[in-house]
DNA sequence: GCGATCAGAT
DNA sequence: CACATCTGATCGC
């Protein structure tokens, strides 16, 4: 690996340190890849103005420069066959913001590329490239545990990492100080249970969830809502209104004992009690409010025991929480992966090019002199295979993976050779399905959206085996063409029901609570222990977690009853990458976690070779390969469920297919059913037709 | 008036 | 700590 990045034009950043009083991490990625030059990603101005075909990876502010430019505006219009490509979630949210309504027509979903989940945000995904200049993998902003990388199928081929040649990624935290950052499991825990410590006092002690705008936090508010039954509120839910499963957790009713929402003097409000949306009391009575802060924390190497909670104030408290890898996991990824080249997407703030470049060199290969060309790379890993394909897979993936193949990778496609195109083709093409496009998939769309974002962030384990028809139906739903529908007459399910949510609270119910022994209605039975952390400077919140998990595990003594401080947080010091505490053992089923890679989405696009005039999509999982004659692949389509659900180890939104005889219901619909039942008013549920019926 | 850029705040 | 985003000031078109 060079000193330099290669060929990225745009040139700007060069391997310069960061400009002193920069506030942020840099990014240094001008949106060119050196092997393929035209195309681009995450970037949208200056050189990045002639590419073929455009490619964002999530939606964030940060990876959308001159996306909404007029420059590029004219570009597409003079261009007609340049397009943007991206998952279907980051498509629905970018679509929900009228400044980028203009791309509506001009967004892919699928192609060429095999889209592997990052990890980062909803609809969040790493590309991956491959073609006559080798493999490259650009990973957008990624977060992923330890051993994910292992069990991406898509990342492997033959059993094996794929061979790839350079990884453009995300170093935000590609920085030894940043080693360790507690999982989003331990993190996720460290703020139920202090949520749990404040709301279960009375109905009116309130949390607020203090978090920034930005995609990310929905799996925090999804989880909190599922644990306690409370919708979240939220200031605006309108860009998740095709993703039902994030929806149904969140509200724009005030009278709920969560609030995420959002104002520019919110924290003023809050030092006199009130929330940002502007309440103070109910029923007449004052509420109690705490602050959670997420902030990203990390830890030394040496850390024993760290807290994912820490006190600042009063009624103030943060809440680990990181949308990045950290150094550690970067390291593991990256050693995984063992590229040929690797090169930072970000400079972080107080280091250089250079050190990031020294960083990464050794886990490359190009490093790594002993090795013969092909090293024996990683092999993957399974977390848990599914059998159950009576179908054979094609011979020659086959009889390379270890195990039996789970589910979504069966997959007919003919021709995988066509996979290394001389040239990439990337003209606009006809989607497989027509349903891919345009308002008639609405709530196709949402499926596969839905199901992404569960997959981004959770773990749907329990569900299969609860759900009686293991083919379908898992917790979030997925596969249902109604989910409105579906909540209705699954009220048995691990869904929260729309009753719950809506009805008023006054009193905390234990639903949802009985896999916590430790927790006992109001009073004051648990046994936190304050633990004061030797930085001294603020209240830390720990516990001696057990070898399992994160929960309150110690006996207290008082302090339940006067402030939330005594909750015992902490996240295990040792995890072995995959599975974080949460979900082990089913110990706690309804708090779900983010889950391994391999249940998260993961699809693939396809390269087309010169010869042919189109892009084929494949929307599955498997292998990246070319359908010959562009057809479109007909099974995923209409095995809903299927695939994902069978197995949630590899459940993917991407691949979630639509259910085109699906009764959509119009979304004026929706949203007017939505607001009666925000409104506390029932609707009941005409089972023959599946539709509802308001009273 | 809009966009790009920067400083600063959250 | 250094998540991403917003606001306001300034400049140029």
């Amino acid at each position: 690996m060079g000193q330099s990045i290669p060929g990225i034009p745009g040139g700007g950043l060069g391997g310069e340190a960061n400009p002193p009083g920069l506030t942020g991490a840099m990014s240094c990625f001008q949106g060119q890849m050196a092997e393929y030059p035209n195309i681009s990603i995450d970037r949208f101005d200056r050189e990045n103005l002639k590419a073929r075909a455009y490619f964002l990876s999530h939606c964030h502010k940060d990876h959308m420069k001159g996306l909404r430019a007029p420059a590029l505006k004219r570009r597409l219009e003079c261009s007609l066959k340049v397009y943007l490509y991206c998952s279907p979630v980051t498509k629905e949210l970018l679509l929900t913001s009228p400044k980028y309504r203009f791309w509506e027509t001009r967004i892919k979903e699928e192609i060429v590329v095999t889209l592997l989940p990052a990890g980062h945000c909803p609809g969040s995904v790493m590309f991956l490239f491959q073609g006559d200049q080798g493999t490259v993998l650009y990973t957008g902003d990624f977060r992923l545990a330890k051993g994910e990388a292992a069990r991406m199928e898509l990342l492997h081929y033959g059993g094996r990492v794929k061979d790839i040649q350079s990884v453009y990624l995300d170093t935000t935290f590609c920085d030894p100080k940043f080693h360790q950052i507690p999982s989003r499991g331990e993190c996720l825990s460290g703020v139920v249970e202090l949520v749990r410590s404040w709301i279960t006092r009375s109905p009116y002690h309130v949390v607020w969830l203090n978090c920034k705008a930005a995609y990310g936090y929905e799996y925090l508010f999804t989880n909190l809502s599922e644990e306690f039954g409370l919708q979240v509120h939220v200031d605006k839910l309108d860009m998740f209104r095709n993703m039902p499963d994030i929806l149904h957790h969140l509200t724009t009713d005030r009278s709920t004992q969560i609030h995420a929402c959002r104002h520019p003097k919110a924290e003023e409000y809050f030092q006199w009690n009130r929330l940002p949306c502007g309440i103070t009391s109910r029923n007449r009575i004052p509420l109690h409010t705490i602050s959670i802060k997420p902030s990203t924390m990390w830890f030394g190497e040496r850390t024993r025991k760290t807290n994912v909670i820490v006190r600042t104030g009063e009624s103030s408290y943060r809440a680990c929480f990181s949308f990045h890898s950290s150094y550690s996991e970067i390291k593991d990824f990256l050693s995984y992966i063992c590229p040929v080249n690797a090169y930072p997407n970000v400079i972080p703030l107080g280091t250089t090019m250079d050190k990031v470049i020294e960083i990464l060199k050794p886990l490359c290969r190009s490093s790594q002199s002993t090795e013969p060309k092909y090293k024996p790379l990683g092999k993957l890993k399974r977390a848990r295979t599914i059998h159950l394909d009576s179908e054979e897979e094609e011979e020659d993936e086959h009889d390379l993976f270890d195990d039996p193949l789970p589910v979504p990778l069966r997959r007919k496609v003919p021709n995988q050779r066509t996979l290394h195109p001389k040239v990439f083709q990337m003209t606009a093409v006809s989607q497989n399905q027509p349903e891919k496009l345009g308002q008639s998939t609405g709530c196709n769309r949402a499926e596969s959206m839905q199901t992404s974002l569960w997959a981004n962030f959770i773990d749907c384990e329990e569900s299969n085996s609860e759900s009686e028809e293991e083919s379908q139906i898992p917790a979030s739903s997925q596969g249902d063409p109604c989910p409105v529908t579906h909540h209705q007459q699954k009220v048995d399910a691990e869904v929260p029901q729309w009753e719950v949510f809506f009805k008023r609270n006054d009193e905390i119910t234990d639903d949802g609570l009985e896999n916590f022994p430790s927790s006992t209605e109001g009073g004051g039975s648990q046994s936190p222990k304050l633990f004061t952390d030797s930085d001294g400077e603020s209240t830390h919140i720990s516990s001696q977690n057990s070898s399992q998990s994160t929960h309150i595990s110690e006996q207290g003594s008082q302090g339940w009853d006067s402030q939330p401080d005594t909750v015992l947080l902490s996240f295990q010091e040792r995890n072995s990458g995959d599975m974080t505490s949460l979900n082990k053992g089913g110990y706690k089923p309804r708090i779900k976690e983010n889950l391994p890679a391999s249940q998260m989405e993961q699809s693939v696009l396809c390269l087309k070779d010169s010869s042919s005039e189109d892009v084929t999509t494949v929307p599955s999982v498997g292998e990246p390969t070319t359908v010959s004659g562009g057809k479109h692949i007909p099974q995923e389509r209409r095995l809903p469920a299927l695939s994902t659900n069978a197995d949630s180890q590899s459940s993917s939104d991407f691949e979630i297919p639509s259910t085109p005889e699906a009764e959509l219901p119009k979304r004026e619909h929706l949203q007017y059913l939505y607001e009666k039942l925000a409104a506390g008013e029932s609707i009941v549920l005409d089972k023959r037709k599946g539709s509802l019926i308001d009273t």
